[in-house]
This record gives structure tokens, C-alpha cells and sequence, in this order.
DNA sequence: AGTGCGATTGACT
DNA sequence: GTCAATCGCACTA
């Protein structure tokens, strides 16, 4: 059987500091592509090779900042490098990473994962045993994950349980289009995803 | 206090 | 392809 980058504990990958992520929401995006997102619990540690993601900026009114600071999303006025998660339709948590400085609200939504380390638990979490669902899509791979209102407002640039480390492979070209399932501002072309990659979301040729 | 709806998913025709 | 599930939040009054 030919080795994948699903195998369980491939290489460890190193913690990135705040320093390392870019302010711009926009290059934010773009950079956390083919990085590693980690989750450490007491069932053991899951992970995943991030190939998908959509850039909400400032001033954006397809993002949940547009309406100025709130209870909900006040983790998306963090500093660079937070965790903003909310709860989408009643039904699902979906995973951010807060982008700019303090005080400015903009983040990118991590919408899919290749599955890296723990596997198994995810299949466990998630309810399937099909490898190319368990993190294809933000709803799917926040469960992979076990990632719920506990950990928004977490820095992923500390030493806690949920972090972002190096990547352990090199991302391949990127493609750009327009954001999935939002009704406003549905041109701007802010959803970055690596070509070819099947674990990213939507139709085949959303993967393209 | 009531209303409308959403950065989704899975089941079903 | 269509559609219900199911909840919290922002907004109106």
C-alpha cells in the first residue's frame, strides 16, 4: 500500500509564532494554505494539512464583523492569530483564524483539512468512515477536530491544545474564487484552495 | 418579547 | 437537483 500523507504521525511540524502569519487578512489566507492545524485532547491529538480557505476582510459585509463589534464575533477583533468559532445554522461549528491587529474585525474561515494525524478518532468524531469526508468542509472538519465554542477566542500562537504549525509539505498552486454560501458581496474572488487537491469543498470543478 | 435568517450538511426525489 | 434540521444572534418594537 503506497504511503499517503493520511498515514498517522507523518513528521512533527513545528508551532508557527504570530510573527510568521502575515496582518492582511487577504495574505493571511493564501499562507495558511498547506500549513498544519492541530488539536490536542484527551482522546488523543487529530491534524490536518489546511487546503482551503476564504478571507473575510474589513469593511466586508459577507463577514460577521460588517456589524461592528458584538458578543458573537468579538474574537474576530483580536490580534492576528486567534480562533473565532461560531455555531453556523443551528447545527454545525465552523473555524476561524482572526486576522489584522487588534480592534480590527477581519479573519479567515478555514473551509477543509487533509486528514494528517488521527485519523481514526476523526472517523470516530464524524460518524464516517470515508477519509475524503472527514474534513471536507468547515462544518465537518470542526467536528474532526472537536472544535466548538470552547476554544473561540483561543491564541493559536501560544502553547495551548489547538495550534497551527509548519507545513509538512509544500502547497501546490493555488487557486482563487469567489466565497461559498454567502448572499452578499458575491463576486469578490477571496476563497483560496490548492488545485487538484480532492479534499477540498464543492463540485469537482470548485477543485480545479 | 417576537421575528428572520444564516460563512452548512446530509438525506432524499 | 431540492430541502429540512435547529439554534443563537441581531434587530425591531
Amino acid at each position: 500500500m503506497p504511503k499517503t500523507s493520511s498515514d498517522a504521525a507523518a513528521t512533527a511540524p513545528r508551532r508557527l509564532g504570530r510573527a510568521e502569519l502575515p496582518r492582511d487578512t487577504r495574505a493571511l489566507a493564501r499562507y495558511l494554505l498547506g500549513k498544519t492545524l492541530v488539536h490536542e485532547t484527551a482522546q488523543g491529538r487529530t491534524s490536518g494539512r489546511i487546503v482551503e480557505t476564504e478571507a473575510y476582510v474589513v469593511g466586508d459585509a459577507a463577514g460577521h464583523a460588517f456589524v461592528g463589534e458584538t458578543p458573537r464575533n468579538r474574537s474576530l477583533f483580536l490580534e492576528r492569530g486567534h480562533a473565532y468559532v461560531y455555531f453556523s445554522y443551528g447545527v454545525h461549528w465552523c473555524f476561524n483564524i482572526s486576522a489584522e491587529t487588534e480592534c480590527v474585525g477581519a479573519g479567515v474561515l478555514v473551509r477543509a483539512l487533509e486528514p494528517l494525524d488521527g485519523v481514526e478518532l476523526m472517523r470516530v468524531r464524524r460518524g464516517t468512515d470515508r477519509l475524503i469526508d472527514l474534513a471536507r468542509g468547515p462544518g465537518r472538519l470542526a467536528a474532526a477536530l472537536a472544535i466548538d465554542r470552547r476554544l473561540d477566542g483561543v491564541d493559536l500562537c501560544g502553547k495551548g491544545p489547538l495550534w497551527l504549525g509548519t507545513a509538512l509539505r509544500p502547497v501546490g498552486r493555488i487557486g482563487r474564487s469567489v466565497r461559498i454560501g454567502i448572499t452578499k458581496e458575491t463576486q469578490r474572488l477571496l476563497r483560496f484552495y490548492e488545485r487538484g487537491n480532492p479534499f477540498v469543498s464543492g463540485s469537482r470543478a470548485m477543485r480545479q
